[in-house]
DNA sequence: CTCTCACCTGGCACCGTTTCCACACAGGCC
DNA sequence: GGCCTGTGTGGAAACGGTGCCAGGTGAGAG
């Protein structure tokens, strides 16, 4: 466990001189900088972070909260951020907040205030105004990845929008019996995302002049729960729609296995269209409209590292909304016409 | 952005005091504890970790290892993990490392070595005897999850023996066409787990005195990995297997996907049973055995704070071997005599 | 009445860096 | 030759806590 004091004395030069030297601050000889490496190598010196952090008051550390680890958009955007960090030379410490209160707050106002953390990034969790303000109070830039969060940079796709096109696609192909697949509406902790889908798709109903009664059921964002609502919904033949807009891939994979177990015909009686780009989506046959959780993840370092490393002071608290790529496979087709 | 003195002013004490107060340790009154305690509250005093740390020399922060997030069994590890860290007050720093190997060096001689992390818990990684040996130099507490590393306390389950359980109730059920559908026997990182599941199947097949030959596919430990192995071992209605054993649960999934969609009837011309208890496999109706990736990260928490914050010295250098359950389900049944 | 001991408090050194400041020196310019 | 500027180096003061040690109580024991 040698320190910078042996390093420097190895090296027969002063503390400061050492520290410059491998630390790349400031100036030093070449060939005094050599001395200093070569005697750090010898001894296997690290800094201590710790030590350097006190001093500095940034600690290379970003903090990170999320509410799943287990669902694909949310282990995807965390690999994200962890491969961007670690190149840049940050630690990434990791909250997985619940929906329970007390620990939300523990983490809040226990971890994250003790100048652990230079930054935190906030994954799909709607983040209250006072939380922002006591991470604001402590300097601490923070990101938002997922929905829009007030006063903060932060980016997500759409939802509105990204909805509306899926419905759209099903409308085109003539499908008017559509049902939504999605979210519970009230879900707390996830902004509003999943009242934005039905938003989308609402209005691209409304805008065609298509009126659903029945239009809506929810599902836990699972294969199961997707599978669980399918059962449920596609039993009868009269009154099943015939195209589906289903909240997330999870959600249409599940449908879909429901259906081909109930012997209903994809694309042929039921048409189903997902959010995400799932990798199994693929291998369903599952059209969707992709978007890149990892690439956001990244997106989100960068933005972060502005500020943390930017030279203007300027954050820039918009929100960006990033597109989603429509990929149709062969889960979505024209409307069968009912043999007239 | 208080610092301790401010409060010790505050309330008229001394730092010391101020400081016993507010950390519990030793001697302070409950009056002068009060008075601190008001005055912490009243400039939202928080201890500066760093500080702390410097002069205690732990950090309360524990590294965490691990391949992959984005697969069931190593998100719920880590989600358990993270889970009991919390509880016990501990952050978690995470490094996903990937088989770049150089990337495996930096974080192993940059980011783990520099006082950063209290501990460390390896997530079915193998780790090379000179990686334990510089985390032990450290004198850094270190728990393997996911196989045996010699030196020091590790969990898992028992590959060798789940695997032969596996294979067995298949034997039992009369199949002797018996495939073993699993992940790459020479993949570095993974521990022997694959290898260790070939030869548990591969030993209950010779105990029984079956041989196979063709007995063994490889397959990406993921659904598209066992779907794609399906599709292609399942076409040929005289060569196909009568039953499989996968490495997975989700390599299980994916060839009980590509079955339905060849007509093969589950479990009545094939048999499938997995390994882990993975969410869907009640939905697939999958026979499996069962162990628990979460409880397994809980324990591990339990081995490191032992050790950590244990009296006794002795750290259990031992291995521990988790049982599995096996949940029979549809997906598994007596083979189907050919029409004498 | 003194001694011991448990309780309570303050002073101060220390953890291992970074960084500010002072100083030294060499070279180029007026 | 004096002066500025660009390099190179060392000394010492932080950074914000913790914990050792010394000192001061009052109560109970001998």
């Amino acid at each position: 466990m040698s320190i910078l004091a042996d390093v420097a004395r190895i090296a027969g030069v002063s503390k400061s001189t050492a520290s410059r030297a491998l630390s790349g601050r400031g100036y030093v000889s070449d060939e005094t900088r050599r001395r200093v490496e070569d005697a750090a190598a010898e001894l296997g010196y690290v800094v201590s972070s710790t030590a350097a952090s006190l001093v500095t008051g940034r600690t290379r550390n970003v903090g990170v909260v999320i509410p799943y680890i287990n669902r694909w958009y949310f282990a995807e955007v965390l690999e994200g951020i962890e491969a961007s960090l670690i190149r840049a030379g940050y630690d990434l410490t990791l909250y997985r907040l619940s929906t329970d209160r007390d620990l939300r707050r523990r983490v809040f106002d226990y971890f994250l205030v003790r100048k652990r953390v230079d930054a935190v990034i906030s994954v799909a969790i709607d983040l209250s105004p006072h939380e922002v303000q006591m991470l604001q109070a402590l300097r601490k830039p923070l990101v938002g990845i997922g929905g829009r969060i007030d006063g903060i940079p932060s980016l997500s796709i759409d939802d509105v929008e990204t909805a509306r096109l899926a419905t759209e696609h099903l409308l085109s192909l003539g499908h008017r019996r559509i049902m939504h697949v999605g979210g519970d509406q009230n879900e707390q902790m996830d902004f509003r995302v999943h009242s934005q889908r039905y938003t989308g798709f609402a209005q691209a109903l409304r805008d065609a002049g298509v009126t659903v009664d029945d239009d809506f059921r929810q599902a836990d964002f699972s294969i199961e729960g997707g599978y669980a609502v399918g059962l449920a919904v596609l039993g009868d033949p009269r009154t099943r729609p015939t195209a589906i807009f289903a909240g997330c891939d999870e959600i249409a994979i599940g449908i879909t296995v429901a259906a081909r177990q109930l012997g209903i015909g994809i694309p042929s009686e039921l048409s189903i269209i997902g959010v995400d780009g799932h990798p199994l989506a693929e291998m369903f046959g599952l059209t969707t409209l992709a978007q890149h959780p990892g690439a956001q993840g990244a997106r989100a370092v960068e933005l972060l590292l502005d500020q943390l490393e930017g030279t203007d002071a300027a954050p820039p608290d918009e929100h960006l909304l990033l597109p989603t790529a429509l990929t149709v496979r062969a889960s979505t087709a024209a409307r069968r016409q009912p043999t007239a």
